[in-house]
This record gives structure tokens, sequence and C-alpha cells, in this order.
DNA sequence: GCTATAGTGCACTGGTCAGTGCAGAACTGT
DNA sequence: ACAGTTCTGCACTGACCAGTGCACTATAGC
């Protein structure tokens, strides 16, 4: 875990004619470190905002129908600039894919975190941490991540290699760290705890591919909360602990 | 497209490049039907052929690096008869996506009407559906429909209209039909069937994303009968009614 | 046999795009 | 101000590919 919770906020947008919801995020981030001048961005920045708008690009178009020319137009970047960072055009997409995954992680880490106060009703608790994973999964980003991924892995095998540590698996881990810390202060009854997370990772997500049509709907957010509701009763009625307020 | 049930198994595929497909005798069911015209049996079934072929090299290479004279080469046709059966490369798209999803929804809904019959013990019943249908989200073809959706989605969103009627959500309302007779029958209890047949769906293949590697990897046949063991046993604790062999 | 339909093989056009070369502009630290 | 690095704009090559045109062959129905 080197620079996972380094990075800063979405600092690229891609600003494109057929941008669904976005924001009014331009690329103008400036103001960094760079006085008034617009332009004057150092080496790393740019090199994120090549990351940040490769990525998008990738995710919106597919490897094969991004260009680089694209790419740069949109990262208001000249096309050798990009290849004086990552040299190629598969090498790019490792780079984005590696960047966005870190960011990823951290934010569904951060969500699990909130799993750090024991006290508290058990269920409300769940449920809080089960509505910010969704909110994670549900993320635009999220989407193009995964799109990303289901369509190159079979041209790239290596990105399994790439995500492998900043992927599901470290979340579902952290969640099971968690469930086990809750279980052994009697708040929860269950053996494998590793199980466990997985089960309630499956409830949460199972059914948002079909809710948010493979990521082109936006799941609203009460479906978001009843999901994580309806995913952690189930969860309590299998691994809750029979205490006075248990139904 | 109303002939879900029509398409039978296994009648597509040269698999490999030194397949038996021969200029007389290709795919011939021989049926004397010959419903309407006689005589169109050929064409059909080079129509076919392409349509499945077409379907793998899309899923492997990807929409935009396959290209027709791969297909056309791996179908034993030519390029022109391809152009002549679907007019161009994304009308191919589309209609090899649809033959799939037919394919795969009919195979979904032999899984679930594995639950017709409300003897024998419903843990076992569960179990066995639940097996099957973690079968088919685990064959081959369904991470190649799935990875081909995911990849593809953005530059042909009609696909989400193609795929209506023939993806999961039949097959999670067939589940929900066979769920709720269970419940009349007292064996489950519950009071949306809808949503515990989703749930039930999540706990089946929400972990396979991960256990497979999106697709890489082959999920072994005791894993896969432990995911619908651990489902199952969730799923009931949740919804079982409380029946004398109940724990 | 004859004819229409369907399929084949080849060559070709027009467009796109990764990657490079070059010359000059802009920013860096000193 | 200066030297070194980085970035930019433009033009270009070489390769790939969707889609077409044409001459020809194979099949099925009469």
């Amino acid at each position: 875990m080197t620079s996972v919770l380094a990075e800063t906020a979405g600092a690229v947008g891609p600003a494109g004619p057929a941008g669904p919801a976005g924001p009014g995020a331009t690329l103008d981030s400036s103001a960094a470190t760079a006085p008034g001048r617009a332009g004057t961005r150092r080496r790393a920045d740019r090199r994120e905002a090549i990351l940040g708008t490769a990525f998008m690009v990738f995710a919106r178009e597919g490897y094969a129908q991004a260009t680089l020319d694209m790419i740069a137009a949109e990262a208001r970047v000249a096309k050798h600039t990009i290849y004086n960072h990552f040299g190629d055009k598969q090498a790019l997409l490792r780079a984005a894919i590696a960047a966005e995954s870190d960011k990823a992680l951290a934010k569904n880490l951060a969500a699990v975190d909130g799993l750090r106060d024991l006290d508290g009703d058990v269920r409300v608790l769940l449920e809080d941490v089960g509505y910010r994973l969704i909110g994670c999964f549900c993320d635009e980003r999220g989407w193009a991540l995964r799109r990303l991924l289901y369509a190159e892995i079979n041209q790239f095998p290596d990105l399994l290699d790439i995500i492998q540590g900043r992927a599901a698996s470290p979340v579902t881990e952290a969640l099971a760290d968690r469930l086990a810390r809750l279980a052994l202060a009697g708040r929860l009854r269950l053996t494998d705890p590793a199980a466990a997370a997985e089960q309630l990772a499956a409830l949460l997500t199972g059914s948002l591919e079909a809710r948010a049509r493979f990521g082109t709907r936006a799941v609203p957010d009460d479906e978001k909360r009843a999901v994580a509701r309806a995913a952690v009763d189930t969860f309590l009625h299998a691994f809750g602990a029979p205490s006075p307020t248990d139904a």
C-alpha cells in the first residue's frame, strides 16, 4: 500500500459531448500548485491528467476504438507527451487501470472502515456500510472499471496481475476482519468470517448488475438503501446473534 | 423471436481450425419438415454457423478487433455470404448476441425447471437448482456473453433492448414463481417471492466473478457445489419454513 | 436440360490510426 | 539570462480493415 490513499479528488473530467451526467468538472483544475496562468502544470500533474482521461476514454470507447488523438485532445495534451510518459497504447491502458484500481480500492476500504466502531446496533452498522459499498459499486467509474476489465481481459490477461491486490479480494478480506471482530464481541454468530463476508458482498452487489442495466442506468438512492436493508436482513437471519432485539 | 425453446443445444460451432465443416452436409439436421418453402435448409444452416462463429470471435477478440475475414474463415464461408445475410458488421453483432442470449436463457430456464416437482427435501431441491444455475453462469459461453455485453454496451446501447426478455430477468422471475409455489405449499416462509429469488440468485452467483477471475479461470466442480450449498444454507436461514428438521 | 438464387474468390477503394520525425515553444532550476 | 528538459503542432508512413464490384461456380426447383 504505497500511494493508495494519496490520490487527490477527481481532477479530471471528460467534458465530452456525450457526457451522461457529468458535473461541470472541466479540465481546468489548475490552482493546484500552478500560478494564475493555465497550462503551467508540472510533469506529475500531466501524467495524472493523462491517466484519468485515458481511463475514461478507454472505458467509454473501448480499448480498440479509443484513439490516442482522442485521449490527447481530451486531456489537453500533445500526443507526443503521452508517448513520452507511457511508451505505447498498451502501457497506457495498464497504467490507467492500475491507477483507477488504486482509487477504487481506497474508496471501498474507506467504506468498510465504517465498521471500525463496534458500538451501536449491528443492523444499523451493517446497513450503513452496505449502503456505502453499494455506492462504490454503482459509481460511474466503478462501472467503467468493471466494463473495461470484462472487455479487455482476453486481450490482456496480465490485467489480472495488475488488479491483483487492488480489486474486490482485499475489500472482502477487510470486511471479513470486521465481521470477525463483531463475532468476537458476541454481536454476530459465525465460524467462517471470509465466507460470511463473501455472502454479504454477494447479497449487496449481486442484484446491481441487473438493476443498473450493466451500468447504463443510475440506481436511485432509495433503491440502494432498500437493497442494503434487504441484504443485511437476510445476512442477519443467517449470522445474527440471538440478542434481545432479535426478530 | 419467441422461439426461445425451439433452439436446441449444440447446433453451432466449428470448434477448431480443422473443423469437420464440409461443403455439403455441414450442420444438416435433415428435418423433412420444410415449413413454407423447401430448400432453404442450406441457407439457414449457413446463417446459424455464421452466428455461432461470429459470437465466439466477437467474444474472443472484441468487436473492434474482430474482422469479418476472421469470422468468414472460421465459419468456412465467404465474406460476401456474411454481408448477404446480415448487411453489415453491427447487424451481425446484434444478431449473434440475440441468438446466443436465446440459447443461454433456454439453458437457465431448464435449470430452474428442476424446481418443478415439489416433493423431496427443499434444501436438496434448492441446492440442485443452484448448482445448475451456477453451471450456466460459469459456462464458457456464459462468460463470453457477459463479457461482450459489458464491453459493447456503451457503443451499442440498443443491445439492452435486444437482451430484454432474454437475460437474467426472466430467469429470476421463473425462480420467483417456483419459490412462490414452495411457499404456498408451506415449505418456505416468504412474502415477496421476487425479492427472495433475487437474493438467492445473488448468493449463488455473487462470488463467481472473483472465483472465476472474470471468466479466465474454470471453477472446479466441488467449488461450485460448495457455493451452492453455502448459498442455500444462508437462504434457508432467512426464508426456510420452521419444519421439524429445521436447524 | 434451363433458370434463378445463393455462395465463392480476388482485387480494390477509402478511411482510420499507432507510432515517428522534426522544429520550435514553454517551462525548469541555477 | 542561460542551458536543459519537457511539451506542442504538424506532417507522414505503414498497416489494417469494412465494404464493394466482378467474374465465376454450386445448388435447387421447374
